[in-house]
DNA sequence: AAGAATGTTACATG
DNA sequence: ACATGTAACATTCT
């Protein structure tokens, strides 16, 4: 469920939040399979006594280091995410993870898919070493995009949902992406031209920025969709252009909005705006 | 009530 | 090696 966007809300709640500088004073593990490669045993006696020295994000990771050269990495899926309470209140059953603070307070992890993984770790860069570029870092020009994209012959869609080539990028922001750049999902990556590609750097950019400035997409009101800390709600929702509007009018030509699948992934697109380039006919 | 859901990965097949 | 498709993970929502 969350992208780098949302992902990235959150890190900045939790930075405001004042957990950096804090300890856990211990932790629980209601649901083993949260906790990736470790016993819930040694995950707790691990994490045990650690101050955070800092969280931060790389791709849809949340990255919170730790004393004695050790990081807590936290993938949240599709539903995975974090309340923080008093250390005496009660979780319910989505709660799989509560780590309690030195300072009365508890970070819990809610996650009703399960989907969500803890790694703790000393040897981060497993984790992350195979991940492609952050496309908001000021290095990332367009010319990077192209080395990316132009010698692939994927479909420009699942290459941009690939965390290897691009980081942080999903479903919602890659349709938005497309559209924006009036590019069509199953257009091999190969046959974009010059101008597609700057059009998709832009466009890119400008997506992720605009969902970071709406304090991320938050669909509906089920406990599946996207809530930072504070059940606080992102407000990028009316920003979308195509994502879950099928039926609906392109804001840019007024034709209707209509939905694929892509790479087993719901697609949505303008069908007169996007249309695969001519390089691709047959 | 079947099917889909904002993510990733392992495995199979071409 | 690369592209693509399927299933799996587990639960809720439509």
């Amino acid at each position: 469920m969350p992208e780098l966007p949302e992902v990235q809300t959150l890190v900045d709640d939790l930075n405001k939040a004042g957990l950096v500088g804090r300890s856990v004073s211990r932790a629980h593990v209601h649901w083993p399979k949260s906790v990736h490669g470790m016993s819930t045993q040694r995950f707790c006696r691990q994490i045990k006594g650690q101050t955070i020295l800092s969280i931060g994000r790389r791709a849809k990771y949340i990255v919170v280091s730790l004393q004695d050269e050790m990081s807590l990495i936290v993938h949240l899926r599709m539903t995975g995410r974090f309340l923080l309470v008093r250390e005496n209140d009660k979780p319910d059953n989505h709660i799989h993870v509560t780590l309690t603070l030195d300072d009365g307070r508890a970070l819990w992890f809610h996650d009703t898919r399960k989907f969500g993984r803890f790694y703790l770790t000393g040897k981060p860069e497993t984790i992350l070493g195979t991940l492609g570029p952050e496309p908001l870092d000021r290095r990332f020009k367009s010319e990077c995009l192209e080395h990316i994209i132009s010698c692939r012959t994927r479909q420009i869609k699942p290459l941009l949902l690939d965390q290897r080539v691009i980081a942080g990028l999903g479903n919602i922001y890659v349709d938005e992406a497309l559209w924006m750049a009036r590019i069509h999902p199953l257009q091999s990556a190969d046959t974009l031209s010059a101008d597609q590609i700057r059009s998709l750097h832009r466009a890119i950019r400008h997506v992720l920025r605009q969902g970071l400035k709406n304090a991320g997409t938050t669909l509906g009101k089920g406990q599946g969709n996207f809530s930072s800390i504070g059940e606080r709600r992102g407000r990028n929702h009316n920003q979308l252009k195509v994502f879950r509007r099928t039926g609906q009018k392109c804001p840019r030509c007024l034709a209707t909005v209509v939905k694929m699948n892509v790479g087993q992934r719901g697609t949505h697109i303008c069908p007169t705006c996007q249309v695969v380039g001519t390089a691709n006919l047959r």
